[in-house]
DNA sequence: CTGTTAGCGCCTTCAA
DNA sequence: TTGAAGGCGCTAACAG
């Protein structure tokens, strides 16, 4: 009776040694099986394929991993998964992902940075062969970590920065500036801005500020805005609609910071009786299906983010090696022509 | 020169063996530093910490499972990212995790229970401690996996049904009858219904049911039906309330399979100037932000998907052995009486 | 409080 | 086409 005690409670698991030996073979071709690699014998296969299915054989990743040094897993940090974007992120991923070996590893930081280090250092210690991340905005300690690993990382929604090795996104200045030019071109000159917590969303602000851009280009500035300091919802658009709505003299045209807002917006106006686009213009950002199937549909920018994550996969498993220079993936938008602006 | 060449072409990773010489202590010090487990001198950790920022090790927490056959992961298992119910059961899910050693695994499997199947299966492989996953219909194979596993197996969402060993979710049956019942007393007759796909929908059909019985113990029926063969929306709810908006006699209430179908049919009366709930009431089902934030707010049941993520967790680690039979939790269901119906 | 010693389950190498 | 042997990096047990 030696230190056999130290079996977990689990029921006892099978393990590639057992279902070598109920077929009468090496473990070594029970791994080659398993992985379909290496030549093999139809009637081995046979024989051996039946013992696993005898003994409901898993093989167990984390030794084969550990084995091969290869865990076959990416890390997705991303900010949240109330935003609808960042699920769209991550079908895209999954999309990209489906029939490859490989598993997303999905962490969540609700936008604050500090927790994304912890987040990212409890990727890292998995060994991922890629990590993709949302945006630029780091600690230190992160960059660093990221920066060491070696292995390949997507950042990804924004291409307005330099990278750590990849981005693959699209300007959000540029999509501020769009806007605004668009608007300019339709004829609208009392700009308002509605918008919700910055410090969250960078790229919020990078639209904000492409926006202006195109307005003092058109000898123009934004005449009020209201910003909220709480993420971006329906209901908070509706409220800064309403602040928005008591300016004088009357605004025609109100951008906001995203589709959600916009739509909060348009409630407004629906319940308070402002017929758009005439008496008020509203614009979004994002191109969310549900702006698209307002009975006025949302004029918006329509932003690829589907897009956005299979093409992160798809850089990141070009070559497992980081080439000297950081590279640049814009994925574009588009301006959507709706009924609101 | 050995067969050192095996490394891989990784820069040279940082072990514990390195931490601990460069620390002048054994390498079971540092494991108990990093994990703070055991007793160890202040001295001692300050020393070993300095290695390991020095080094930048990063604990590689596959070797640390297979040694210590524990791999703090849980296996959650859902349909689709795109319905927003998902995400806000991950929420939940990630909320009850926070700062415990355990980290989600997620899954999708588009509502095919083979992929679901193939799913299950390589989450097994990382030996996650539970699983965690969204209803009741599984293959054969999957059912067989997850008893096997003889880990701490959720299932989620729904409790019609006997559950392999824990469900926490809300009887959608009953759901569906209160449904009726609520709509009979506000004095509502000629019924219609608006559904989605009911093959990838198990729960939506079990509200259906629960819904024709109400109306059955009232006396009444469902006038008019339209079921479209794709996934829920908003703007598959505007279709099929086109469709059932032709029925004769008029229908003066439709039920919708959930709120984003609600929510089109919302739309599409505002858009053919149908008033509500005069002309014609509209009742969902799950209490979507964006139902409430409706110039009208929509009246429907709120299930509540953050705390059914949450308690699956708390349950799943309640005890890491299976009780002689399986346990169901109800979280429950309210109707909310919004100005639709 | 700390170091030594065996594995954890599998994969890779290498020889047969 | 197959098997034997030696790790992968870490942790648990135990002795000091």
């Amino acid at each position: 009776m030696q230190s056999r005690l130290r079996l977990p409670d689990r029921k006892s698991k099978v393990t590639v040694k057992e279902v070598a030996q109920r077929a009468g073979v090496g473990e070594s071709t029970v791994s080659r099986i398993m992985r379909n690699k290496g030549p093999v014998a139809e009637e081995t296969r046979k024989r051996v394929m039946e013992a696993v299915r005898a003994t409901g054989y898993v093989p167990n990743r984390i030794a084969g991993s550990l084995a091969s040094l290869d865990s076959h897993l990416v890390g997705v940090v991303i900010p949240s998964l109330s935003n609808i974007v960042f699920p769209e992120v991550l079908q895209g991923i999954h999309a990209a992902l489906w029939g490859s070996e490989n598993q997303p590893v999905i962490s969540v930081t609700e936008y604050d940075i500090d927790r994304e280090e912890a987040v990212v250092r409890g990727l890292l210690s998995w060994q991922p062969s890629a990590i993709l991340i949302a945006g630029f905005e780091h600690t230190e300690a992160t960059r660093r970590m990221l920066i060491q690993s070696d292995i390949r990382v997507v950042e990804m929604m924004d291409i307005d920065a330099v990278p750590i090795d990849i981005a693959v996104g699209m300007s959000h200045r540029r999509a501020g500036y769009a806007t605004g030019r668009y608007l300019v071109g339709r004829g609208y000159r009392r700009f308002g801005y509605a918008g919700h917590d910055w410090n969250a969303d960078r790229r919020a602000r990078l639209r904000y500020e492409g926006l202006v851009d195109a307005l003092r280009d058109a000898g123009l500035t934004i005449a009020a805005e209201a910003i909220a300091e709480a993420p971006s919802s329906v209901g908070v658009g509706k409220e800064m609609t309403a602040r928005l709505c008591t300016h004088e003299p009357k605004l025609d045209v109100i951008v906001y910071s995203n589709d959600d807002m916009a739509v909060g917006g348009i409630f407004h106006c629906m319940g308070a009786g402002i017929t758009l686009p005439d008496q008020l213009a509203i614009f979004g950002f994002n191109g969310l299906d549900i702006g698209r199937e307002l009975p006025q549909p949302l004029s918006t920018i329509r932003s690829n983010r589907f897009l956005i994550g299979r093409t992160a996969v798809e850089k990141a498993f070009e070559s497992a090696q980081r080439p000297p220079e950081p590279s640049v993936i814009d994925t574009g938008f588009e301006v959507f022509t709706g009924a609101t602006a």
